[in-house]
DNA sequence: CCTCTAATGTAGACGATGGATACATGGATA
DNA sequence: TATCCATGTATCCATCGTCTACATTAGAGG
């Protein structure tokens, strides 16, 4: 009989780690094509392996496009906290939190839809898909801490000691960004509206909606100028949500 | 020969109005689906008519769910100018709109989305199809003409003469309830967190950021009761977006 | 070290889909 | 009345998501 002459591993039987493999290669598919109607197939085609096997590790393709937006969350998370370092000032925190924010979503449009998308959030009647849920939530924990910062530093109109003051008042800028952040990737603004001048006008918005009405309107100037420069400074950081070649709204 | 006996028409061979009846049952399948998968051949079929005959009307798939999201535009522009009539206040106006725009999209999530979604604004590399650009537009104008009148009315922080400045600032109102809306729609906030809560606070953001610095803080109050009190009185409106049974959010 | 099972893969089948080609019908116009 | 062409129908095809049946192997228990 022939022994198995195991000759630089061609082909073994069993992946190893398939699982990540393939949401690996789904998020690969996602960000080159800018869209996730590309089959189930084409991805088990790319992870060389049968049609058939990633229904072993996912019971049905939404599983993994939520495993996929799973891992969008966590990298727009990461990609917060570490825009963030080392920022006190509550006000240039939350203005640097806001563009990276929306920097990051552009940077691979489809992969923020579908962490947010239908996909996820109408899988069946129930709540969205726990993985990407917690994940989420992770990074939305990110801007709720800088709102409680500012409230604790009595710079926002928001009372520390209440919990729902803080979420609300982070949800309401939450809500403006990922709005703007949509619009721009729906390609709903007209044209000639600049990317910067939307995010300036739109922030001037947040700010004023959080400062406590006696704040003072001009030291925002000097946070959003300390901004800019920090990110001047890190600005040529890879992308953290493209992935591959995914280029950002072309 | 016999006479062509005109007996109730039972299967006119041409349909006479198919395109307008395609559109009617791909909105009738949004609504009722809250999603847009279903397959052209389930429409055709429920149009009675062969599954190749849509293409007639539609080169794919794709331009009847932008002509579905045109309809809807329509819908939500007709919803917003009609819950305008008679509001001359700018605060007020701006925050009817808001309001009514917010209760609008949720009344029918997956026609919202659709409005926005992927499956418009990818359509190849090149704008939005035009219908849906076109319908869009006029919504939009809505919005823009209060902003308009807040800034002739010396009660916004908008140049009036600039027209820029008043598109800028009605696209950051926009993007704000965009963003609300889309976040309700796919289940973002916490379950404890009350919709009017969340709108009330949100628009708290939007007035301050387009009020005028100097301008009282309070009459907003006066504004909202009244508009609350409006919105009361027509409260029993049917839905505008809903078509068939469109339950809204469950 | 061997066995045996459960996890992981492969092969192939099924009904349905989007879209294409070829042909049928009949309303409006000459 | 004859004819043309927009509008429908009948089929065909590759592909898809998911299912059933079977193959392989890693690793736990003896």
């Amino acid at each position: 009989m022939l022994k198995k002459i195991r000759r630089a591993a061609p082909k073994p039987y069993h992946h190893g780690d398939l699982r990540r493999a393939l949401i690996e290669t789904a998020l690969q598919l996602v960000s080159e094509e800018q869209d996730w109607t590309f089959s189930l197939r084409e991805v088990a085609r790319r992870a060389g392996v049968s049609h058939r096997a990633p229904y072993n590790h996912f019971p049905e393709k939404l599983d993994l496009l939520a495993a996929v937006a799973a891992v969008g969350f966590d990298r727009l998370h990461d990609g917060l906290a570490r825009a963030t370092v080392g920022i006190d000032d509550p006000e240039a925190l939350l203005d640097v939190i806001c563009r990276t924010y929306v920097h990051l979503g552009l940077e691979n449009p489809a992969l923020y839809r579908l962490m947010f998308g239908p996909v996820l959030s109408d899988t069946g009647a129930d709540d969205r898909p726990t993985v990407a849920r917690a994940a989420g939530d992770r990074a939305r924990a990110v801007l709720e801490n800088a709102v409680l910062r500012g409230a604790r530093a009595g710079v926002f109109a928001v009372s520390p000691d209440s919990p729902r003051d803080v979420i609300l008042a982070a949800f309401s800028a939450w809500s403006a960004i990922h709005g703007l952040t949509m619009m721009v990737i729906d390609r709903i603004p007209k044209a000639e509206l600049s990317l910067d001048d939307m995010i300036d006008r739109l922030l001037r918005m947040v700010a004023a909606g959080l400062r406590k009405p006696g704040a003072e309107p001009s030291s925002e100037t000097v946070a959003r100028r300390a901004n800019r420069d920090r990110n001047a400074l890190s600005a040529p950081r890879p992308g953290v949500l493209a992935s591959g070649k995914g280029r950002a709204m072309k």
